[in-house]
DNA sequence: CGCATTATTGAAATACTTCAAATACGGTGG
DNA sequence: CCACCGTATTTGAAGTATTTCAATAATGCG
């Protein structure tokens, strides 16, 4: 099979995430049942379902969302490579939300019984698990604190900011520019904004030369503005486990 | 010491959460270290502190919340009888939001080092853990969704909801009515709503007979017409652990 | 009783939505 | 390689939900 052996997975590299010891890393072997490769477009998780695997992203981009009950939908995040899908339904035995490939991509795959395993004969793997949930929740609280407190400017400028960090920090894009293959109705749907509010707010960032975002590339022209626009502090992002 | 045994513990008998084997009980009492009252307006956890303490709350209501650097508030949710508060500083090391007491409280404690016995002897109860977290990223993401589509009188209607539903399954109030000890400008902030427009709609809620929330009570006068122009779907919460 | 906090109400200002229509883009088949 | 078609982006203009400003009334606490 040309599966990815994890010794040479290219995300333990990033400094984003807490380096594994070779027991851990020969315990995600075990764990790590195959790998799937799907289209954009594909469904990956589906709200209400009860998935018998969990993946983790090796490479592309998808979308969490929710649909409610009069028909809009609200894009909960955007999930990048590194970021693990299915706990929910690992734990609690449903999806919450559904989740949607926006590029081609591969996924990590892992039986779901292999949950057990973990948290029996793995603690500290159980431990990171649960930490991994931690900063998800971080994660959801600033975005209720965007879609709460930021008007249109901030909110968009936010999500660019959060966005170009995490992916520089995977080690996608160059220096000022990273893939960004959404359309402006999937960010309107995360920010809670219109469709024409936000185009008219990207155009704004084009002409204030502080980012361009056009045929799935973000380039960041002044960073700084940017992050200060969106009001994101300066600090880096701590380190987290990956799964 | 005054101090509620666990195996008395009143939230035990709400259905509400998943019955405690007796092996677990056991632990619980072990984990337990002591029990904390405070008075309304104490902060329990502090946003960027890394509390040696973990919490269940026995009595009493708190607002976790975060403050924005422009100074602006988001109320991230309300914490009741039967939530865990601290597990972030717990996992990640910091906690990224503040608790304060809407009331008067009592809150079970938990050494912050026993987490780590939970991992390692009790895989069960670490597993509840993750189930706890899991649950609250639910939460987190119909809030997420709310603010993101919802318009005021649907937020609104939604949060006394929510709020009315979780009461009464954790045993507080009579049929129709429940404590409610906050202000509208907390609720204003939890809603992503100016206080006056908060003010205005729970003014419509009442003059239509369906809610009247005043003095620190919530009276539902019409729950099912609550119930739906909040969006809130029929079906009971689904179980979960209690820590 | 008096003071500080919270709730209430009216009116003006505005950020954002909705409606509508034109333009650009990307993929497909001829 | 070009023509075509569906999808995505862009722009203008009118409408509206919500905010902000400002002032009064009620509540609760010492």
């Amino acid at each position: 099979m040309d599966m990815t052996d994890c010794a040479a997975c290219p995300l333990r590299q990033c400094d984003l995430f807490t380096p594994f010891s070779d027991d851990e890393l020969d315990f995600m072997a075990h764990f790590k049942s195959g790998e799937l490769t799907v289209t954009k477009g594909t469904t990956i998780l589906m709200e209400g379902s009860n998935s018998g695997q969990l993946f983790t992203i090796l490479k592309g981009m998808a979308i969490r969302y929710k649909l409610l009950e009069d028909g809009s939908r609200q894009v909960i995040n955007f999930a990048m490579p590194g970021d693990f899908l299915g706990l929910q339904a690992g734990v609690m035995g449903e999806m919450q939300h559904s989740v949607e490939a926006a590029s081609d991509m591969t996924l990590c795959v892992f039986r779901r019984e292999a949950l057990w395993d973990v948290f029996r004969s793995h603690p500290s793997r159980a431990f990171d698990l649960t930490w991994i949930s931690a900063v998800e929740e971080h994660f959801l609280g600033e975005t209720i604190a965007t879609l709460g407190q930021r008007d249109g400017l901030q909110r968009v400028s936010w999500a660019l900011t959060r966005l170009f960090m995490r992916l520089r920090a995977v080690g996608l894009g160059t220096r000022k520019s990273v893939p960004l293959p959404f359309r402006q109705q999937d960010m309107a749907d995360a920010l809670g904004l219109s469709l024409v509010h936000t185009n008219k707010t990207l155009a704004e960032l084009r002409q204030q030369k502080i980012a361009t975002w056009s045929k799935g590339v973000l380039e960041v022209h002044d960073f700084d503005k940017l992050r200060s626009t969106g009001l994101v502090d300066e600090n880096r992002e701590a380190k987290r486990p990956l799964l």
